[in-house]
DNA sequence: GTCGGAATGT
DNA sequence: ACATTCCGAC
């Protein structure tokens, strides 16, 4: 938590408020890019009691309901410096997680989308034992699954 | 609302 | 690679 970049770069207020855990930035896998992903940001709002009217876990193991899309969608515009941004290009982004596994979405369920935390813990906590076969010891800090 | 192709940007 | 933008189809 020493040297990180300024998480909300387009804001000039509230700056300081936001303590972001050093998993939910992009580990030094992508030599120059080290932007906040969606899906980290996603799981970051989660964390957080205050968003809890704006998004938050709902049904099964992983599921999470948008409740406030727009709402959402300028929070994440405002971390990207990404004004226009909405949920219909949200969600485009969302969508492309579905190939990469990182979410389903929960069908017929309006804004639920759920995350595949089989990968997303090895992920982020690559030293929790899951219990399943080929899971190493924790001596590496990131395991990339889908590079 | 949701999906996914396509072009474009970083 | 990971979105952002746009958009036609369902």
């Amino acid at each position: 938590m020493s040297e990180r970049e300024d998480p909300w770069p387009c804001l000039s207020v509230n700056k300081s408020r936001f303590a972001f855990p050093d998993w939910a930035y992009k580990p030094e896998s992508s030599p120059g890019s080290r932007q906040i992903q969606l899906w980290h940001f996603i799981l970051e709002l989660l964390r957080k009691e205050e968003y809890h009217d704006v998004i938050a876990w709902q049904g099964d193991y992983g599921e999470f309901v948008i409740k406030d899309p727009d709402e959402v969608a300028r929070l994440w515009g405002a971390r990207k410096c990404k004004p226009q941004m909405n949920y219909d290009k949200l969600s485009r982004a969302l969508r492309y997680y579905y190939n990469k596994r990182i979410l389903n979405k929960t069908k017929g369920k309006r804004f639920t989308y759920k995350f595949n935390f089989n990968k997303l813990v090895l992920v982020n906590y690559p030293f929790i034992d899951m219990g399943s076969a080929g899971t190493k010891r924790g001596h590496t800090n990131h395991i990339h699954l889908f590079t």
